[in-house]
DNA sequence: GTTGCGATGTATCGCACCGATACATCGTTC
DNA sequence: GAACGATGTATCGGTGCGATACATCGCAAC
């Protein structure tokens, strides 16, 4: 799941960790607090492995290979994502499992529906009400014969679930709605979404 | 924080992996769509290790140690909690950390609230409420300075998630509100919530 | 002036939990 | 009699997290 954000972000531009991280946390903000190191870098590590992303040259130059002997002096990295990468990116959109109706892959993907095909878009939000229906009935279900003898606390914490699957259903149906009627949010004030295609084609170097 | 959740539900009854789960699913369902075996099993096999739970004989007696040569005749396996385990137990409800205002430690400390000490309950829901109200806060921002140039699908997320927060902590403030009176909806109808101390003494076998 | 702190930056380790899978029994339905 | 779904125990590989370590840089306090 993580592949996917990653691909996504460094489709738009280069990054280092650090960087990437820090993106990560505002786009995926609205569903999980942060993402961990002990996340990010192995999974740099496997996209590296496949090929679907690159290392590119530090800012300093040559500096980082120079002064390997004392203090190993390590550079940023720079990550850059490889044509491989950006049909993998495509590929990942384009996949639609039950992994892509729960938490917290559907958030993901709906992070980048800017660049998901509308078909897709419309799978992915009618698998997730579907999903979100299911759960809602099971806890009206528990509430209704709630004979379950469950504590006055735990019932709280059933209603605010179901309270939020209810939200989150209305919530489903009006972007499917807008979906439907062509309607889409997309673009709606200068935002050239991904491409960034006039200017510098090579990132510039600080 | 699983280990909390199984020496709640067995501290309440003995019980055997299957009908564990199925209990955690209703009691947590809020939460989290249902607890994997392979988070289970292991969690079982950890808290018997560490002397908080133990086997019970299975309903047919002997037969269970009689038969393991052919087709060694798996039956089932009634877990109990220990003394000690009870300990434990209050142990990891008395424990406010930072975990216990995540997700989804929160949910699973708030579903043994009935179980908790009235200081304690207070000092979760308000670090919650802070948690959530950061959160927001956060969120808050990046929608504020949308300049942040991130399209309309993933501003629409933001969105989302931010009234998700306002939500809850308005819920929160609800909860705290009624703690702080004095009046927690603790035992609403007729739940002689933990102890069950009429009655059988030791669990009836089937 | 140096000292200490917070931001930037890369990286690993152990652990908790999940999804898939395997295997076995039992009762009911066709 | 066989096919199916519920009951039941269990493992395996993989993903992600929290804690931790280490290093640099700029700036504010003393």
């Amino acid at each position: 799941m993580l592949e996917l954000a990653i691909l996504g972000l460094l489709h738009e531009a280069s990054m280092h960790g650090y960087e990437l991280r820090k993106q990560l946390t505002t786009k995926l903000g609205a569903i999980r607090a942060a993402i961990s190191y002990g996340s990010l870098y192995p999974t740099l590590r496997r996209l590296q492995a496949g090929g679907w992303i690159t290392e590119e040259a530090t800012p300093q130059g040559a500096a980082r290979a120079e002064i390997p002997p004392l203090t190993s002096r390590r550079g940023r990295v720079v990550y850059k994502i490889t044509a491989e990468g950006k049909e993998r990116f495509q590929e990942l959109l384009a996949q639609t499992g039950p992994e892509s109706y729960e938490e917290p892959g559907f958030g993901i993907h709906f992070a980048f529906f800017a660049r998901t095909d509308a078909a897709t878009r419309l799978r992915i939000l009618e698998g997730r009400r579907r999903r979100v229906e299911e759960r809602r009935e099971g806890l009206r279900d528990v509430l209704s014969r709630a004979a379950e003898r469950l504590d006055a606390y735990t019932l709280e914490l059933q209603r605010h679930g179901l309270d939020a699957c209810e939200r989150e259903v209305r919530w489903l149906e009006e972007l499917i709605a807008n979906e439907r009627s062509g309607r889409p949010p997309q673009i709606d004030q200068a935002n050239p979404p991904p491409g960034r295609s006039s200017q510098t084609e090579t990132e510039e170097p600080r």
